[in-house]
DNA sequence: TTTTCGCTCATTCTTTCGGGTGATTTACCG
DNA sequence: CGGTAAATCACCCGAAAGAATGAGCGAAAA
């Protein structure tokens, strides 16, 4: 800041003349300006109510129109852990057709008891169990008890 | 086309009174139109002006504003499957002393397969895996192989 | 009432599993 | 170099699992 008025007063003359200088040319300009709105009146005039007129109505249309929306819809992944809370897929279950006994079988079965300590706990015979085991694994078409265990647990049958 | 040319030669007459009054009728409206325009030409002028422009403006608006985006979030549940997130447990697993070949027929006895298709995909025969899994079952502490699943899940040494 | 379905049990037979034991090869470690 | 552990394979045997079939019983549905 003190630099500038330094500057401005070691350089008086000069920037004297050139503001006069400068004050001549707008003075000119602006007496151009005059005839051409005297000689043009008319038209200037339409022109200013042309432009008033298409603010109006760029100013109508932003008011009165509905505002043009676009609707984008993005998914939004939530990611859910898997709880440990055991809730049955009851659509799968019957689904598969398994029947109440059957499906205490295939529980036991996941937890990894023998045929025999399957029939003991349910206080059935063996034989029993095997038909129902039969009937678990042609049910949910595996081969494999362990098979029958890892579908039941992915469909959601057992914990 | 051919149908609308037929159609106008066959009511001439009808077309040529229709139009005539027409034309008679438009002829009467400018001519009281005209003397509304002489008197208040300016003014009728300024207002063509001003609706035009306005019309101008409306239809510049409606060609420049930009939609307004509105981004809706759907959200979207993902059940994380266990497998997903599953961590071996390095600990557990140095403590069972199972070796890299034994891991690897527990995993597939867990999926289910028999020893014979262990062997197939394990590309050895079918008493090699058979040894494999006699040494898991007595390394998980275990009689069946359920039971070796089961609690091979629990400990967090496979998914 | 007849039919259907789930549960029960049995028998027979085949396949798979699991335990036990032992042998060979390979790789690594002190 | 010898010791050790893992991996491979083999054979035997008993237990368990599974497939196929038949059948009795009771409750619920048609």
């Amino acid at each position: 800041m003190q630099l500038l008025l330094n500057f401005l007063t070691r350089n008086k003359p000069t920037f004297l003349y050139g503001i006069s200088l400068a004050f001549l040319l707008f003075l000119l300009k602006w007496l151009e300006l005059r005839f051409l709105i005297i000689n043009h009146a008319f038209e200037i005039y339409i022109g200013a109510i042309a432009v008033l007129f298409t603010v109006l109505g760029v100013w109508l249309a932003q008011k009165l129109t509905k505002p043009k929306i676009e609707t984008v819809f993005v998914e939004k992944e939530i990611i859910v852990k898997k709880s440990d809370d055991f809730i049955l897929n009851e659509a799968e279950l019957s689904q598969t057709g398994l029947s109440k006994r059957e499906l205490d079988v295939l529980q036991l079965m996941a937890a990894g008891y023998s045929n025999q300590e399957i029939a003991e706990r349910l206080f059935v015979s063996l034989n029993t169990v095997k038909t129902h085991s039969s009937n678990v694994l042609e049910k949910l078409d595996v081969k494999r008890r362990t098979q029958a265990v890892e579908k039941a647990k992915r469909l959601r049958l057992i914990p």
